[in-house]
DNA sequence: ACGACTCTCGCACACTGTGCGAGGGGATTT
DNA sequence: AAATCCCCTCGCACAGTGTGCGAGAGTCGT
C-alpha cells in the first residue's frame, strides 16, 4: 500500500560504485540524440549504439524510457538563465527570464511534446520555481497570488513557444518557399477570408518572420506583467 | 519543386462515391479511442477492430496516422463555445470562451501531446481564430494589436491547461492517497524547503484541488485581460 | 459481358520498448 | 589462493507498432 509516484525523482538512484557508465554521461547522450533527431529519433538501441554499449545496459540506470525523458526534461530547465531580482527589479528579471526560457525551449523542441505529458518535478524545475517565487514575492504579492502570477507567468510563455515550436518543425519538415506556402493557405483557408487576408498581407510586409515573432512575444509578455503590475497595486 | 505542406488539409479528400466507411465514421472511432485510452492507446489496428474492419483500410481515407490525428485534432476545436461578442461584450465572450477551452481541453487530455506536434490549420480551428479576431476588433484592438491579442490570450489557456494534463494523467495513473503523495514531495523538494512548505500548506488547507485550480486560472485569466484592457486604453 | 474504378485486407518488413537470464569482471571474504 | 558475491553488460525473444504492396471483391458505366 501507500504507492509512491512513479518518477526518477521519487526514487534513489542506482548507488553507483566505481561504474562504467553514468546517469550523466547517459542523459548527455540522450539530448545529444533529441536535439539532433528529435523525440522520434530517440531510441534505446540508438542510444545505446551512441553510448557504444548495448540497448538494454542503459535499464540498468534508469527504470524505462519515460525516466529517461524525465531526466532530459529537467535538465533543459537548467540552462534557463534567470537573474538575482535583487540586482534587476521583478520586472527585468522575468522578462530577460521569460525571453531566456523561450530561446532555451525554441533550442530543445522536443519539449513542446513533453510538456503536456510529465509535470515537472526535477530539481532544475524545481530550483526555477522557487527562484521565480522568490521574485514575486519581492515584487510585493503574498500568499496564493504567488503562486498564481508564477503559473500565469509561465503559462504564457509555454503557451507561445508551444505552438511556434509546432509551426517551426512543421515548415523545416520540407523546404517551402514563399509562393508553396501562399498556395497552401488559400486553399486551407478559403472560407475565412478576413484571416487569409491578413495571413497574406503579414507574409509580404514582413520579410523576416523570425524578429516578428519576438515582436508578438514581447508584445503578449508585456501585456501580462501590465496586468500584473496591476493586480499588484490593488 | 514547390511542395506543398504535408497536411490533411491541404489535401483534396477522396472523392468518396458511396462507400462502406466514411472519414467522420473513422475520426468518430477515432476520438472514443484517444479518449478512453490515450494518445498511446490508439494504434490502426485497434482502430480497425472498433471499426469492423482491417486495420490498413484506413489508408484508404487517411495517408498516415498523422493525418488522423490531424483530423481530431481539429475536431475538438469545434467543441469549444464561442458566444456572438456583439452580445456579450469582449471580454465576457472571451472570458466565457476561455473557460470552455479550459473544460474542451481537460475532456481530451491527449490534445496535450499534440499541441506542441502539429499546427492547428484545420477548419475549426481557423474559425476559432476568426471569431476571436473579430471579437478582439471589436473590443477595439486594430492591424497587428489583433493578432498578438488574439496570440496572447490563447497562450495563456494553452500554457495553463497544459501542465494541468500533465500532472492529472499522472495522479490518475496510480490512486494516491494524501499521505504518500506528500512523502513523495518532501523527498523531491527536500532543498527547496520554501516551495514545499507552501506546497503542503495549499494541500492541506485547500480540500478541493478542481476549485483551486479553476480559482487559479480565472485569476491568471482576469490578469491578462486587464493587460489588454490597459493596452487598448493607451 | 467486359473493363474500369472503388474499396478491403492479409502479409511482410523494419522497428519499437523492455523482461529475462546467462555471463564477465572486480572486490571482498574465507 | 580460492571461493563467493555483487555490479554491470548484453543477446535473445516477445508483443506490439506504422505502413507499402499487391491480390482480390464488389459495383458501376458501357
Amino acid at each position: 500500500m501507500s504507492k509512491q509516484i512513479s518518477s526518477v525523482w521519487a526514487r534513489e538512484p542506482r548507488p553507483t560504485r566505481t561504474p562504467g557508465r553514468s546517469r550523466e554521461e547517459i542523459v548527455r547522450a540522450t539530448l545529444d540524440l533529441l536535439d539532433t533527431e528529435g523525440l522520434d529519433g530517440l531510441s534505446m538501441r540508438k542510444l545505446g549504439a551512441r553510448l557504444g554499449s548495448g540497448a538494454t545496459t542503459i535499464y540498468w540506470y534508469v527504470e524505462n524510457k519515460d525516466e529517461l525523458l524525465e531526466l532530459a526534461y529537467d535538465h533543459v530547465w537548467g540552462e534557463i538563465a534567470l537573474p538575482v531580482p535583487e540586482d534587476l527589479g521583478w520586472r527585468d528579471t522575468i522578462t530577460t527570464f521569460a525571453h531566456s526560457m523561450r530561446r532555451v525551449m525554441l533550442f530543445h523542441p522536443w519539449i513542446g511534446s513533453l510538456i503536456g505529458r510529465m509535470p515537472a518535478l526535477g530539481p532544475n524545475a524545481l530550483s526555477m520555481s522557487d527562484r521565480l517565487r522568490r521574485t514575486f514575492a519581492l515584487a510585493g504579492f503574498e500568499g496564493l497570488d504567488i503562486d498564481c502570477a508564477n503559473a500565469t507567468l509561465t503559462a504564457y510563455v509555454f503557451g507561445t513557444v508551444m505552438p511556434e515550436i509546432a509551426w517551426r518543425s512543421y515548415l523545416s519538415g520540407e523546404q517551402l518557399d514563399q509562393e508553396s506556402m501562399r498556395e497552401t493557405f488559400e486553399k486551407v483557408a478559403k472560407d475565412f477570408p478576413d484571416l487569409l487576408e491578413r495571413v497574406i498581407e503579414v507574409n509580404e510586409k514582413v520579410s523576416d518572420t523570425d524578429t516578428l515573432r519576438e515582436t508578438s512575444f514581447a508584445f503578449g509578455l508585456a501585456t501580462v506583467l501590465d496586468g500584473l503590475e496591476a493586480r499588484l497595486r490593488s
